[in-house]
DNA sequence: AAATCTGGCAACCGCTGTGTT
DNA sequence: GAACACAGCGGTTGCCAGATT
């Protein structure tokens, strides 16, 4: 099912992820964010490269990515966007919460393709009409489902966090500081040297080689976070993280989360 | 029971787009 | 505007598990 672990000439690990592996980069993406995955594994004590963590992350990692299990609806939609978009995956993925590409992708030609032959009729581009009406009337509801289950969770995720953060500001102001970092980090300039003195090693907990860094370690984590401010876009917000009720990163999904809902409404003809 | 085939999926590779210098 | 670095995307591959012979 995987491939087996082997090391490429730069002494970069390739092929299956070990749950250790998993374990590190989870904990230092949701920690410090993704600010710069060319650099990320240096940090996170991995060897890999950058893009093998990104395509974990993305594909594996992350949080709320569902697996398997694809419902009739999903499919259907995966059916229709790639008739309107062809082998737009990415583009596709967008309007499925949870799926990844790469997931998408595997799932169609394992099963769609064969799927779209057999009856080829469900497969062809329809012009504006009733019918089309009505299948988006589907999608809009598979939509709104969607969109209302990832808000749940979402909620639930604000609600747990919300506790985690409270209790872990009151014990090490380091954890909330780097939590704040997951998502505003990763909209970021790669040019780290903004941050020049910041700690990005993960904590010691998290690596297990005895790779040391040079860098001054300073101590940015107690001071304000500049970047991530300009993020929120409303008080509400910022006050909710001010307060410390809410990690910036739930906000930054609730907002993903939002922004994607409410594109996906507006590609629908009657919501033009 | 052993050998072979096939399906499914995680992960890699190479290309492209975008931003920065 | 050129060169470079990086992130992201889509195609493809490698490998395992289960099915079939």
């Amino acid at each position: 099912m995987v491939r087996t672990p082997c090391y490429d000439k730069n002494g970069m690990k390739k092929g299956a992820w070990s749950p250790e592996e998993d374990n590190k980069l989870k904990a230092y993406v949701e920690r410090y964010g993704h600010w710069n995955w060319r650099q990320l594994p240096k940090f996170a004590g991995l060897s890999r490269c950058g893009k093998s963590c990104r395509l974990r992350w993305m594909n594996y990692l992350r949080p709320n990515v569902k697996r398997g299990n694809y419902s009739k609806e999903e499919e259907d939609i995966i059916i229709k966007l790639h008739d309107q978009l062809g082998n737009k995956w990415s583009a596709i993925a967008e309007k499925l919460p949870g799926r990844t590409d790469n997931e998408i992708k595997n799932h169609w030609h394992t099963q769609l393709k064969k799927h779209k032959n057999q009856n080829p009729e469900t497969s062809e581009v329809k012009e504006q009409s009733d019918e089309t009406s009505q299948s988006d009337g589907k999608l809009k509801e598979l939509l709104i489902e969607t969109f209302q289950r990832e808000a749940t969770q979402e909620r639930e995720l604000t609600l747990e966090g919300g506790v985690v953060e409270a209790q872990s500001q009151q014990t090490s102001e380091s954890s909330q500081l780097s939590s704040e970092s997951s998502c505003g980090l990763s909209s970021l300039n790669s040019d780290y040297s903004l941050f020049s003195g910041i700690n990005w090693v993960a904590d010691q907990d998290f690596i297990t080689s005895s790779e040391s860094f040079e860098e001054p370690i300073g101590n940015f984590w107690t001071e304000p976070f500049i970047a991530d401010t300009s993020y929120h876009q409303n008080e509400f917000s910022s006050s909710l993280v001010d307060g410390g009720l809410i990690s910036s990163y739930v906000l930054c999904h609730i907002d993903d989360a939002f922004d994607l809902f409410y594109q996906s409404m507006q590609e629908l003809p009657q919501y033009r």
